[in-house]
DNA sequence: TCGATATTTGCCCTTTGGGGCAATTGATAA
DNA sequence: TTATCAATTGCCCCAAAGGGCAAATATCGA
């Protein structure tokens, strides 16, 4: 392995060791500014990747870091040249990933503050901003793309549990979960006590739980 | 019963019934605004109680709508001779209820919106308001409160019923939460089978309960 | 001191739950 | 056409759940 190569393992690692800690995306159209945030928040252990325009954002941010991992937030000038941060919110409020979008401005009218807000902004930080706040909220906001992703996992996962369940399991899983016994189970369903048991026991092997109490709470957190 | 007394007994209940669509608090120190803002309200169905200050709401809307029971919320004007909408948010805030704040403003610079926000006001509307605006604004925030109201009371409640069981049968339930059966129970607190079944039955009992599945779903809403 | 409540346990009985073993039927994929 | 899988059911067995009846102890407020 020549050292290039050993050398760029280790990038990406850290790469990735970054990305877990957070990414925090950067949109502004001065290239100092650009360095400036992209140099602070690499010395605050997050993974950095900035850009000149919502546009470039948009067409690159995913490729440049589909490969990682982690909570992500944006960090973005509301005025910028071309598409504006607040259409960019938008677009971004359609996607599933719904990252936390922290504007900040030095010029603003209160009537772009109040757009912000109510189009889901997470939060409006004022020039000269304070670095404290600034990294405050960059990581409350990474804390909330976090618990969204792992909420999402959460459902992603028992989804997937549920639908390994064939229509008949389902069905007499349902009905255990409205708290009936089996016999009543196979009086509902017009099928024998021991096929009730069958399913019932199928049906908790796939689920991967071994009492009432577990599917219960399996149940709660999803929709059946 | 006078004639007087049948007045007042229907105003009461009529009260009552605009209550419970939603009551609104109106701060402004404009006579002329508070009374247009009453006669809106009033249209639209919702009890309205306007103050001409932060101070004078603080006193006097807890004796003023206390014995009514409905989501209530606030629209104040953020720029208030005395205390300012800011502080009386944060005030708010501090309070049990938490009711969504709504502020208005006509010349608002862009650090008291991001305030604002930042101190978990539900909305800032800019004037000219917009009429549509102003009452989707005020019934979002009026389901808002509703939904909380809800939740607290559904909290309160359960707690009510864990607060019955004894000692004993709270660590029975305990375990039978954790999935172990009824000898696993005994086992482990050093009492017989047959114990276990009492505090088991009485518990279910006192819960209003019948199955398991239904216990697990109570002790997911709440924290045993 | 007396009655109410909580805690404990034993005996006994019925209903449920869980599951092994075996067999049939129907559908679907290789 | 064959093999696999879902669905079905019967027989049998054991463990667990639910609960009636009765009784002993202990605590605690009236």
């Amino acid at each position: 392995m020549s050292n290039v190569m050993k050398l760029r393992t280790i990038s990406q690692e850290e790469e990735q060791a970054r990305a877990s800690k957070g990414v925090v995306f950067v949109i502004d159209d001065d290239a100092g500014i650009r360095s400036a945030y992209k140099r602070l928040f690499d010395i605050e252990g997050f993974l950095c990747v900035t850009f000149e325009s919502a546009e470039a954002f948009l067409l690159r941010f995913e490729e440049a870091t589909s490969h990682l991992s982690g909570p992500r937030c944006l960090l973005c000038d509301i005025s910028l040249p071309g598409m504006s941060g607040l259409d960019l919110q938008l677009e971004i409020q359609q996607q599933q990933d719904m990252m936390p979008v922290i504007f900040m401005s030095g010029v603003s009218s209160e009537v772009e503050v109040v757009r912000a807000y109510k189009e889901g902004g997470y939060a409006f930080l004022l020039k000269p901003l304070d670095l404290d706040e600034l990294l405050d909220t960059i990581e409350s906001a990474l804390r909330l793309s976090e618990s969204r992703r792992v909420r999402k996992q959460e459902a992603q996962d028992l989804k997937a549990l549920v639908t390994q369940l064939t229509d008949r399991e389902k069905s007499v899983i349902t009905l255990v979960l409205e708290g009936l016994t089996n016999p009543q189970i196979g009086e509902r369903l017009h099928i024998a006590l021991r096929t009730v048991k069958v399913h019932r026991q199928h049906a908790m092997q796939k689920l991967g739980v071994t009492s009432v109490v577990e599917l219960a709470r399996l149940a709660e957190r999803t929709s059946f």
